[in-house]
DNA sequence: CCGTATCCTAAAGGATACTG
DNA sequence: CAGTATCCTTTAGGATACGG
């Protein structure tokens, strides 16, 4: 798959029950892990935490766009790219696979002809949309205060260098 | 600044009051641009769309952890690269330099010797906080099923390849 | 201590062509 | 229609060295 061989490294494996760290698996002076003991809610710093790898994925280029879209209905391949501006046909096929073998996708294939492959959010997929969505209303409610800010700060930075 | 002149394209420029798109920027059919009218909910799916690019950097691979350990106190640079775990001194800078600029960060310099700048999340970044820890959360709470749905769908391809 | 500058590698991702 | 395969460009990001 892809140009060379590379395929989602390590993350098949070592997927037991999860969440028991175990007894130091890596190097390094101790620190907190996963400090859900009360307050404090520290996630894990660390590269091999599997949250960060889940999070990575989610945060891609397209995934937010596809669950956005598919949370409103069942779409086929090319609708969605279609209606997704800028995707190319690759990133769509390889987007779409990843949500579907993170159970946040289902894909139903219709044996006709010509073939007819509809995509759906899972139940998971729409518990994860109510998730981002709250971000992306987040964004958009502060994004003239992040154009302000940048002005501001490239405004700052200019007259410094005008010194 | 980095490599070659490249420094955040074009979003310096053109930010306006926001949100007024104006009649129709580029090229392009006609299709939805901020549905808010109501229930219908859908972000811009174009590549120019404003709430992409903030979203792009807010989901990087440093700044949502730099946020999660800002939210719990201010922090110092070199502290602040102790506890994320891998992080290189240049991308820890780049990216504390964003957050900073986009108004999420606060950064304090106090001009003793040797020198000691402070980190801290302003309002917005403790906003943003609340939001992206929601996601988190969701991630933390969903990882066993996704690791299940993962291990499913390998074995089922394994499967397919095996015929 | 707190960075920036330079160099370089690896990964993401687009374009295109081809298949069931 | 719904992809996969190949090639190639662009970007992210690590390593290192140096400066204030």
């Amino acid at each position: 798959m892809e140009d060379g061989t590379s395929d989602v490294p390590g993350i098949t494996a070592d997927t037991t029950t999860a969440r028991a760290p175990g007894p130091e698996a890596q190097d390094c002076d101790t620190r907190s892990r996963w400090e859900c003991d009360a307050e404090v809610w520290q996630w894990d710093a660390r590269e091999d935490c599997e949250v960060r790898q889940i999070l990575d994925r989610i945060a891609d280029k397209w995934s937010l766009l596809a669950i956005a879209l598919l949370d409103r209905r069942v779409m086929r391949f090319t609708e969605l790219k279609r209606e997704i501006d800028g995707i190319s046909q690759r990133m769509l096929s390889r987007t779409l696979r990843q949500l579907e073998r993170d159970g946040i996708v289902e894909r139903t294939v219709h044996p006709t002809v010509p073939p007819r492959v509809d995509y759906a959010l899972t139940e998971m997929g729409r518990s994860l949309h109510a998730t981002t969505k709250a971000l992306v209303v987040w964004t958009e409610a502060h994004q003239e205060r992040i154009a302000a800010a940048r002005s501001a700060y490239d405004e700052r930075e200019a007259a410094l260098r005008e010194l």
